[in-house]
DNA sequence: AAAACCAACTTGACACTGTAAAGATTCGTG
DNA sequence: CACGAATCTTTACAGTGTCAAGTTGGTTTT
C-alpha cells in the first residue's frame, strides 16, 4: 500500500500482480518484467523471491488452485448427501472455469499433475481437487455397498473426472456455440444418461 | 531435397520442422529462429510465407489436425456399425494423444475452436473431429428412432465429447498414476456404466 | 553504540526472441 | 531478354529471462 516494500510483502504482491495480468491478457501477456513493473520494483527484484519465472508461475498456480479448491469444498459442504455433493462439485468445477476461462489453460496446460487413480490409499500429495473427488466417490461406494474391482474403481473415477473436466474445457474454449448454460449445467450433463446407452 | 529452396517447398518445410520441434521439446522450445535455422534459411525468411509466428503455428495446427482427423476417419470406417464406430473413434482419439502427448496442449491450449453443439444443421466450418462425432451421433439417433429435444441432443453430444476429451487429457497429463492403458482403453470407459448410476 | 551481517533490492550486461525495413537474388512471364 | 514479383538475406531495434556485481537498510553481534 502506502510504503515501499522491503517489508516482506513483495512475494505476495508479485503473485497477485501476475494473476491479475493473466486475467486481463492471458498467459501470453505475462512477463517477469511486467510483473515487476506492476509492483514498482526493478526487473530483477523477483529473483530475491523466486528462482526463475517458472517458480513464480508455480506459486501463482498454487494460489489459483487454492481458490479453486476452496470453492469446490464449499460446494461439497452444501450437499445434503454424497450424491448431491458430487453433482454440486461438478457444477462448481465447470462454473469456475466458465467464470475464469483463462485459468483453465493456465492450470492444466503443460501441468505435471500428481494424480493417483487408485483409490486404495489416499495419496495426500494428489492434486487437491482430484483428491476431493476421490474421497467422495469412495464414500459413495461404501454407502451403496457396491463391490468393485480395483480396475472398476479406476474406471469409475477416471470417467467421472473426465466428464466434468471435459465439460469444463468446453465451457472455456472460445467459439463453442451452444444454448447450454455452463454456469448452471443441467444435471443430466453430470450423470450418465440411460438414453445414450 | 538436395538443392536450396527457392522452389516452393520452404513453406511446407517450415511447418514440418516446427512440428518436429514440438515433438522433441514441446511448445516452449519453439522459436521462429530455430525453425528457420532447421531449414537452413535466415531468421527472417519465414516472413515470406507467414505473416507472423502465430500464422505459422496456425498452419502447424492445421497439419496436425489433418493427421488426427485422418486417423479418426480410418477408425470410424473400421466399425461394422454406428455404435462400434463411435467406440473406435473414441479409442483412437485417446490413443492419438497418448502417443503424442505434446499435441494435446498444442492443439487445444488457447484454441479458438469453432464447434456448434446444435445438431440441426451440419456446420461445415466446425472443427473436423467434432463434426465427425456429430454426424455419427446423428446417424445413431436416426437408426435407433429415438426422439430427443434440441437440448437433449446438445447434452448428448457434449457429454460424449467430454468423456473422450477428458480421458484424452488424462492420457497425456504427466504424473497420473494408473494401471489403465490409454492406448487400448477399456470399452467401459467409453460407454456410461450403470453401476455408477 | 559501533561493527558486522544479511536479505531485499538496483543497475548493468548478455544472449535470445519476434518483427520491421531495406536490399539482394532468383523465378516466371510477356 | 527484360521486367516485375516472389523469395530470401542483412541489419536493426525493442522486449524478454537471467546473471553478476553493487547498494541499501534493518537486524544481530560485540
Amino acid at each position: 500500500m502506502g510504503g515501499k516494500y522491503h517489508h516482506g510483502n513483495l512475494r505476495q504482491a508479485l503473485i497477485e500482480a501476475g494473476i491479475k495480468i493473466i486475467n486481463e491478457k492471458g498467459e501470453e501477456g505475462l512477463s517477469l518484467r511486467k510483473v515487476a513493473a506492476a509492483c514498482e520494483v526493478s526487473h530483477a527484484a523477483p529473483y530475491a523471491h523466486f528462482k526463475d519465472k517458472e517458480e513464480l508461475i508455480e506459486a501463482m498456480k498454487k494460489s489459483v488452485t487454492d481458490k479453486f479448491t476452496e470453492e469446490l469444498e464449499a460446494a461439497v459442504n452444501k450437499g445434503r448427501n454424497t450424491e448431491e455433493s458430487i453433482v454440486l462439485m461438478g457444477r462448481t468445477y465447470i462454473s469456475f472455469f466458465s467464470r475464469n476461462p483463462d485459468y483453465f489453460n493456465f492450470l492444466f496446460g503443460k501441468l505435471n499433475l500428481c494424480a493417483h487413480l487408485q483409490m486404495d490409499k489416499d495419496h495426500e500429495e494428489d492434486y487437491p481437487p482430484f483428491l476431493l473427488l476421490k474421497k467422495l466417490l469412495k464414500t459413495m461406494i461404501k454407502e451403496k455397498g457396491v463391490k468393485l474391482t480395483k480396475k472398476e474403481q479406476e474406471i469409475g473415477i477416471a470417467k467421472t473426472w473426465a466428464i466434468v473436466h471435459g465439460l469444463a474445457s468446453f465451457a472455456c474454449i472460445k467459439g463453442v456455440h451452444t444454448s447450454l448454460d455452463w454456469n448452471e449445467p443441467d444435471i443430466r450433463l453430470l450423470v450418465p444418461d440411460k438414453k445414450w446407452n
